[in-house]
DNA sequence: TCGCTATTTGACAGCGCTGTCAACCACCGT
DNA sequence: ACGGTGGTTGACAGCGCTGTCAAATAGCGA
């Protein structure tokens, strides 16, 4: 019942334990025949490092951290998942934080949190990317990190989709159905993908020459309650706009939800799109027309960006790493395509 | 800048580094004027233990772990929060397993992490609470486990809300309401629940004297398109039901998109109950009548239970604890109520 | 063929801590 | 005063792995 180590595989392969660990490691220097040995008996014997033995003689967790405050729960899984497979390809565990990123001692108790955890790395969600506070304890601690933003803060290295380039897609297709009269919901002020979102939306607007009155800009907080009390602003216009762009899916599905309630057809007499495409954009009648950002991969990007930190010349490119960014795609569904 | 030691708070202390490591593990049998100066010199140094050590020593990670399949990311989000609430309170961390039920070294795969993580204690979520040779294989390793189950195994603690009981009382109040034609839409067949779910839904049915034909019960998976398929089923018999049961919300909020998009009212033609009270149920137009179960405040029992059984009279505990039953709450929404 | 360098491999000493076990001590009853 | 008893302390051997450095081997030109 004991465990496999290090030197039952090496027995297996006929060579020694520092060659293993050296296959483990992914370290140069190994003949590919003895890699494949090597590699065979770990299969074989279904090899797994010890973390704690790896971590006392090489005075590193082999864990990477995830810190994030309260985001929606589909983000999260997602996230978590890009992370969790790029841990298993390099023998890294995972270590979760959430944290309250209005709270006082918010920067204290994460560098608390990630000495003891001894993390090896951090990735860091909105909007706790735009804590300049954190990044600033997280370098003066020298624990490398990644962002999940389009926070163009120097030095920060990000995954990120160009969130003002998928905004302003999204209004165009708006405006190419033919609508004039868009409103628009905004995100959460600490976000700033709410601005770059908001952004995007209004260069479209403009170079379609399309007006924007304040009536038609509602202020949400990315959850579908804040959602509902804009969509029900925006819908008691005088003249209510023809279409409105949400800024995530849960305000959107609040406007298809206000929608219903006040028996104004969609898309007919409002055409809805939000963001995201989180499973509530396809859960809802008609389906949501929204902009898919690829979470589970950014999340693995993420994760094998800081791993490959771990060496002196990864840690340099992550150094100079700037934007990682990864392709979105809008999709078209029934709330704005009949 | 070498960090702080055992070594070094045994020197400052004038003791011995067993007694230090006896103090930091509050063992018994330790002088309470040595107790102080060890606790004194660890205060002085800002000592904290270092984890790799103690786990690799101990063969203990002081981690408990989380296994699951695929579950919503409403249900694991919410499942790992009150873990986590649980683990902060104890300085335990929380390492995350996520697997597949049906691959044939499942269990395999689950022991090999358990024991490559070391952790402490183990928390299965359905499907896998119903895999016989898993829990055989977790207590043939002395490893302690609680199932987020109602599955009545025998020797297996158990966090649960009385499921049947639950069904029983959403079937009453569809009756209560005056239907006698109810659909219902089974759950994932991998799924104890789904049979508790159906045993509830069944004993009001007879108690209430109603018919089930074949046609008003479909089979789904849980998920949106299941349920998608199932009500399709079922609003295209001759007769259609009044009423459907869905197992979940999912699958509840595919039934209310069907009827949208076959322009049947809901509730007025057709009532729609679902089961967990995710936010989706709130998200959609009606709002979905459900069982509300406290994921969140499940979670953190089930981590407490599994953090209490770390000692002696604790693990006994745990083995003979059977069901740890939590209250549930029918939630009346729009779509059974006018 | 030999000698040289570059690549590949292995022996071994810890990393910081806990478990084991033996030594030590104080205090009891006789 | 003595041995017995149980609480208290310390010496020491690893836990499974990586870093260091030396040894072995391969590759190549002359």
């Amino acid at each position: 019942m004991r465990s496999v180590t290090i030197d039952d595989v090496a027995k297996a392969a006929g060579v020694s334990i520092k060659t293993v660990s050296r296959v483990v490691n992914r370290e140069p220097n190994v003949r590919a025949a003895t890699k494949e040995k090597v590699e065979a008996a770990i299969k074989e014997l279904n090899y797994r490092p010890n973390q704690s033995a790896r971590g006392l003689a090489s005075r590193r967790s082999y864990m990477i951290g995830l810190v994030y405050d309260n985001p929606s729960p589909n983000y999260l899984a997602n996230l978590q998942a890009g992370m969790i497979e790029a841990c298993r390809d390099n023998h890294y565990g995972l270590a979760l934080n959430p944290v309250t990123y209005h709270a006082e001692d918010m920067v204290e108790q994460v560098m608390h949190w990630a000495r003891q955890a001894f993390v090896d790395g951090v990735v860091l969600t909105p909007p706790l990317t735009d804590s300049e506070a954190l990044l600033e304890a997280l370098r003066a601690a020298d624990i490398p990190f990644v962002i999940m933003s389009s926070r163009g803060t120097a030095g920060a290295p990000a995954v990120l989709i160009d969130e003002e380039e998928a905004a302003y897609q999204m209004t165009r297709h708006l405006i190419d159905m033919g609508h004039s009269r868009i409103g628009f919901i905004k995100g959460h002020p600490d976000h700033y993908s709410s601005r770059c979102r908001f952004m995007g939306f209004e260069k479209a607007m403009k170079e379609g020459g399309l007006e924007m009155p304040a009536g038609y800009i509602g202020q949400g907080y990315f959850d579908f309650a804040s959602g509902r009390e804009a969509a029900s602003q925006l819908l008691s216009q005088p003249t209510p706009p023809t279409a409105v762009f949400a800024s995530n899916d849960d305000m959107a599905a609040a406007v298809i939800y206000e929608a219903h309630s006040r028996k104004i057809d969609v898309p007919g007499e409002l055409a809805v799109a939000g963001f995201d495409d989180t499973p509530l954009s396809r859960q809802v009648w008609p389906g949501l027309t929204t902009v898919r950002q690829p979470i589970r991969a950014m999340g693995r990007m993420a994760a094998e960006a800081l791993m490959d930190a771990m060496t002196a010349e990864g840690r340099k490119k992550l150094e100079e790493a700037g934007e990682m960014a990864i392709d979105f795609e809008l999709q078209l569904r029934g709330s704005t395509v009949r």
